[in-house]
DNA sequence: TGAACATATGAACAGTTGTTCATATGTTCA
DNA sequence: TGAACATATGAACAACTGTTCATATGTTCA
C-alpha cells in the first residue's frame, strides 16, 4: 500500500517515511499551542527568573527583598517580575507602597521540581 | 528581636525584611543548579525544538522526516537536534545512512505535559 | 504639602540565538 | 571506486533579550 513518496520542494531532502510523517502530523497540537508552550518555557529559561521563582517558592517577598537576596538592581528585578506576572507564574499584592510577590499557583512548583528531577539523573 | 536592618550598598534600596531574605537564602539550591535548570528550560523555549520534541513523542523519526513534517530545512533541524541531544532530551540510533531520533526518557514527556497543563487553565 | 522611599518603565546597548548558506562527512549501491 | 544521498557543521547575519541608566509613578508620614 505504501509507495515511494515524491520529493517535496520545500525541503532539501527526500521524504523517507511519508506514512510516519502523516501519522505524527495528525497527533500534533495546534501551531498556536506549541508556540505558547515554547513561550512559557522561554520564561523559565533565564537564571534570574529561575532564582526569583525558586525564592518565591520559599516565601512571599517584596521587590527590594529579592533584589538584595539575588544581589541585583531593583530595576532588573522589577522588569523580570513583570515578565513572570504576564506569564501568570507570579502574582502580587500591595501593602502601602510595598508590593509582595508570590508564586501564582501550584503548577509552577511542579514545573520547577520536574526540571530539577531531570537534572539530577 | 528584629531590628531595623542597615542598608546594603550593592542594592539601590533598603532591605525591608532581612529575616525573610536570610531564611530564603538558606533554602536556595546552589547557583550552579539554578543555572543548569535555566539552561534546561532554555532548550524547551523555542518553537522549533518544542515541535520536534512533541513530534518525537508520537514516533521515532529521521532528520528528513522531521524537516518535511515541520516544513523546515534539514540543516536547521539538524542544528536543533544537536542542541536537544546535548541537553539529553533526545537520543538517536543509526541505521545505515539514516539517523533516527527519539525522546531520551519519560521525563521529557512529563515536562511537556506539565507545561501544557499550565497553559490550559 | 513636600520629602523620602518602593516600585515601575522606557530607551539604549551588548550579548545571545536561530536560520541560512555553503560545504564536509559518512554510508549505500551500482 | 564514484555517484547519490542523509546528515552534520562552521560562519555570518538578523532578530531577540537582559541589564543598565534615567526617570516616572504612587504611597507614607512629618
Amino acid at each position: 500500500m505504501s509507495h515511494i513518496s515524491p520529493p517535496i520542494e520545500r525541503c532539501d531532502c527526500e521524504v523517507i517515511h511519508q506514512d510516519v510523517v502523516n501519522q505524527v502530523r495528525s497527533t500534533l497540537p495546534s501551531e498556536e499551542s506549541l508556540y505558547d508552550l515554547a513561550e512559557l518555557y522561554k520564561v523559565f529559561g533565564d537564571s534570574t527568573r529561575i532564582k526569583i521563582l525558586w525564592s518565591l517558592d520559599a516565601a512571599e517577598m517584596c521587590v527590594c527583598d529579592i533584589a538584595v537576596l539575588l544581589n541585583m538592581t531593583q530595576s532588573s528585578i522589577s522588569h523580570q517580575l513583570r515578565i513572570l506576572k504576564q506569564a501568570h507564574l507570579v502574582k502580587n499584592r500591595k501593602e502601602g507602597k510595598i508590593v509582595f510577590y508570590s508564586l501564582d499557583d501550584e503548577h509552577v512548583r511542579q514545573i520547577l521540581d520536574q526540571g530539577m528531577i531531570h537534572l539530577t539523573e
